[in-house]
RNA sequence: GUGGGUAUAGCUCAGUUGGUUAGAGCGCCAGAUUGUGGCUCUGGAGGCCGUCGGUUCGAGUCCGAUUACCCACCCCA
């Protein structure tokens, strides 16, 4: 018969099941520092109505989206978790108790040409805050250490997150008389590293339309750098010009100024007049953040204040904040770059249990009772070579084999080995449960940074 | 959407100015070792050289088209 040839579309991300398995890890670790600061899980279809998530209309958006067609229904793939989640807020607004702090791990899907770490469907892993007309500065303070403490949690320690406000940017353009301009300014600022301050004034001049004298007060204002308390302290020098350019530089004060209480230190946090976030929708803290030994990478995580989430949908103003991790390629990226920790435990099972009797009910019963001791236990049970069977647990990488022949059952033994060190003892099926458990220390984090090794 | 590049074994890749049965490493299977994996040794399987057409006595190699993939830009995670 003619067989077709398997093949996996371009720009979408299949793992093998080691690499899986850390993938899985890194989840874990997201969902439980989520839980930790008092997310709530939520899950939304992957396919809604192309109405709902084409509201907004135009732009990147509409010629990327997947959208098809099934019957009469007009349909449409997520291209991200925030739209989803405007809808989510203003159907169920009535049975939500505000401020709404969710957080969701999902798939969003982008029909865009494939490149190096960018993919057509990948991983998002979002955290949001949505209040009921207002929102405290607070919540924006907050976000920083829940960044931070994800990362850290990995097990990655040399990153930095950048935050600017878009108050600042707004106010200080307004100041310049280029409110009109500045989405389209903002969107060349932040190109300022990849580019070069030259190439940013030039943009600034033949494409945004700024006179010389414009983009030299652009350009010397972003060049603003220094410690934290520094730059706030420069900002402080362009005050009283403009109302939304001061509650910006307050704003940006109230949240550096309580990191620390936060457990956030100063070296992780850095103000970062370059920051501006290409989306439009963010009003005031934007954040982004960086690996320091690869700033080439990018953001690994961004996000920032909204002012009004669910406008397309409801009446209601729900104000909010929030950051997306792009799961997908930030694993791409830290495996490309060698930071998976190889030594992390790939393993399926905990203990492979390797029947050498004809009737496997001595070892089906022996599979139960660790089970229920907590042990993750896989039975062998196809009629193979003993070394085809102990093969198998060394190539999965599963630590432990428990042999379990005429011997052993007569005697109502086990013999348990330990593969990576090649001892094995002879003892009660309680005491070789111990021996496990006992063996399986931490396997460490999942990410190892280079110095570290 | 724009501009480049690549396509040979499961994977990563060699393959000379076009020349006879297309190779390597890794992986896979088997044996050396019938209750002991990894290391080693020996053997083996596995290819319409992306597809279609052209040039030629002869094409993996040259030309054209096509498809797929990769890289970069735009935009973004």
């Amino acid at each position: 018969m003619e067989t077709i040839k398997p093949r996996t579309l371009s720009g979408f991300m299949e793992l093998l099941p080691a690499p899986q398995q850390q993938m899985e890890r890194m989840m874990q670790i997201l969902r439980q520092t989520y839980a930790l600061y008092g997310f709530t899980p939520l899950d939304t279809p992957a396919i809604e109505a192309a109405e709902v998530l084409l509201a907004k209309g135009g732009g990147e958006t509409e010629k990327q989206i997947y959208r098809f067609s099934k019957g009469d229904a007009d349909l449409a793939l997520r291209f991200d978790l925030t739209v989803p989640l405007a809808k989510y807020v203003a159907l169920h607004y009535g049975e939500l108790t505000f401020p709404f702090r969710r957080y969701q791990i999902g798939k969003v899907y982008r029909g865009e040409r494939a490149q190096r770490g960018r993919f057509r469907e990948f991983y998002q892993a979002d955290i949001d805050i949505i209040g009921d007309g207002q929102l405290d500065i607070l919540n924006e303070a907050e976000i920083p250490s829940i960044i931070y403490q994800t990362f850290t949690r990995m097990g990655l320690h040399r990153f930095q997150i950048r935050v600017n406000n878009r108050k600042i940017l707004n106010g200080f353009y307004a100041m310049l008389g280029l409110e009109e301009q500045s989405g389209e300014i903002m969107r060349t600022v932040d190109k300022l590293d990849k580019i070069g301050a030259d190439k940013v004034r030039a943009i600034l001049a033949d494409d945004a339309g700024l006179t010389e004298q414009q983009a030299d007060e652009v350009l010397r204002f972003i060049s603003i750098t220094g410690s934290n308390s520094q730059v706030l302290e420069a900002l402080a020098g362009y005050a009283g010009q403009n109302e939304t350019f001061d509650a910006g530089v307050a704003e940006l004060r109230a949240v550096a100024d309580s990191l620390a209480a936060f457990g956030v230190p100063e070296s992780h946090f850095r103000v970062d007049l370059t920051i501006a976030r290409g989306l439009d929708y963010y009003t005031g803290t934007v954040y982004e953040t960086v690996m320091l030994d690869h700033p080439e990478i990018g953001s690994i995580c961004s996000g920032g204040r909204y002012d009004n989430l669910a406008g397309y949908y409801t009446d209601k103003k729900l104000p909010g904040v929030g950051i997306s991790i792009g799961l997908t390629r930030l694993f791409y990226v830290l495996g490309e770059q060698g930071y998976l920790n190889p030594a992390l435990n790939t393993a399926p099972a905990d203990v492979l249990i390797l029947p050498m009797t004809e009737s496997l009910a001595p070892a089906i019963s022996l599979a139960t009772a660790l089970r229920a001791e907590g042990i993750r236990t896989q039975l062998y049970s196809e009629k193979k070579k003993f070394k085809a069977k102990l093969s198998y647990a060394d190539k999965l990488g599963i630590p432990y084999a428990v042999f379990l022949g005429e011997d052993e059952i007569a005697a109502g033994r086990v013999t348990v080995k330990d593969l990576r060190s090649g001892e094995q003892t002879t003892t009660t099926p309680a005491a070789a449960a111990e021996i496990i458990r006992v063996g399986l220390n931490e396997s460490g984090s999942v990410i190892v940074e280079p110095q570290a090794r």
